[in-house]
DNA sequence: GGTCGTCATTGATCTGGATCAACGGAAAGG
DNA sequence: CCTTTCCGTTGATCCAGATCAATGACGACC
């Protein structure tokens, strides 16, 4: 496991000098963490930064009575703790890896250091976090204006142009029906149903954790919302 | 209006050599709204960067049916376009003056070639990015997780936190109730109905913006969530 | 290869809050 | 000053989706 060629391969280091990184990689730690287990906990006062290198880590809330939101899903090469790693402050959220994943911890103090001499990487770290600010808006648009088959709806086509190219109508899902509902705000049987209706309808056909678009105009209208 | 010296006084700017500020300042544009007005609209690709420095502006959603949530109510010293500053994209929400303002425009370009020689301007600007986010964050926490009473009466403590100092029990709504409602993700009858409730309950009292608690440890349980 | 836990699913019921409607009062605008 | 608009309030009704409950099936782990 060599740590500085992992680090040169990610996006977010992208345009920074070699023996930049290598100061950041000595000071680097990778982990490991099982499905299921918390990486970090909300008002945690950790100062580091993170980057997904393996698997799959979800950010959430959680509320008194056990209702949970999930806030993100990080998948290799996407950073997390860009909040904390320049303030003294509380962990945002809550952290769980979902599936074995493999962590780099970068020290908050070294990453500063590192930063304040190479722009370009604070440039770099701007525009994630101008990405995860948008990104909760449209959650934020989501919960507070759709309703539930139009989050299905967008969030397929969201994901749709992620994975595949444009044209594709497959898409596999990288959680369980489960996790979704956390993501969109529903409850699992609420999710069920509304993909029976959506299948029932013949807009989509699902197989576990496989989803066919079956009519992608359907869907481009569900998702507008009428 | 001199808007230097209007710059040199915005944290934002805090740090950043005077000279610097006197480069961006000549690029700067000053333009007040009325209120109700919008100033930039969503999907509008303007890449700049925005001060408000009077009045207040409201950042929103909008659904095709007409319902809004309001993300984040912008009073003097904060920045907004920050995402799409370094960026061409779309602007991520709508924007409107809900009272009379005056907003500092600075072109993208600009900005950004200010901010690659300046690492305090970038990290200034990641420290308002993180807590727009985290802010998202709570927001999101809210509207998944939190029913309207717990809406409110977190909304209020946070309020309070800021406005006055520790100890106060008074509070002025810088807004109507209607647009509080939009804040909270609520209808204006349901806010009206949550603070009745909660006013016959003894914990505050309401008397048109102004807002007064009695009973703050109600609140506080209030907030918690049972 | 059997056991156990988790997942998806379906049905029945319940409820927070939206929606619709109507009204008095304050504020804004002429 | 009067008119008009917007705001807060209250009542009645409605509904999307939560909750509770139960079942079959798949997958993981000994």
């Amino acid at each position: 496991m060599d740590v500085l060629k992992r680090m040169q391969a990610l996006v977010l280091f992208q345009g920074v000098p070699a023996e930049k990184l290598k100061a950041l990689a000595e000071r680097a730690l990778f982990k490991t963490y099982k499905a299921g287990e918390m990486l970090i906990g909300e008002t945690d006062p950790v100062r580091a930064f993170y980057v997904v290198i393996t698997g799959q880590v979800k950010l959430y809330k959680i509320s008194a009575e056990g209702k949970e939101q999930t806030l993100k899903l990080l998948g290799p090469g996407e950073p997390f703790g860009m909040c904390t790693a320049f303030a003294i402050d509380s962990f945002p959220a809550n952290t769980m890896a979902l599936d074995e994943s493999g962590i780099l911890l970068i020290p908050g103090s070294a990453m500063e250091a590192i930063a304040m001499q190479e722009p370009r990487l604070l440039l770099n770290i701007i525009h994630f976090l101008s990405d995860r600010l948008k990104e909760s808006m449209t959650l934020i648009e989501s919960l507070a204006l759709k309703e539930i088959p139009q989050r299905i709806a967008s969030f397929l086509i969201q994901a749709l142009k992620r994975e595949n190219g444009q044209g594709a109508n497959q898409l596999e899902l990288t959680v369980t029906q489960r996790e979704l509902a956390k993501i969109l705000g529903a409850t699992p049987e609420a999710l069920s149903r509304a993909l029976k209706k959506m299948s029932n309808a013949g807009v989509l056909v699902v197989n576990g954790r496989s989803i066919r678009i079956l009519d992608r105009r359907a869907l481009d209208e569900l998702a507008e919302g009428d």
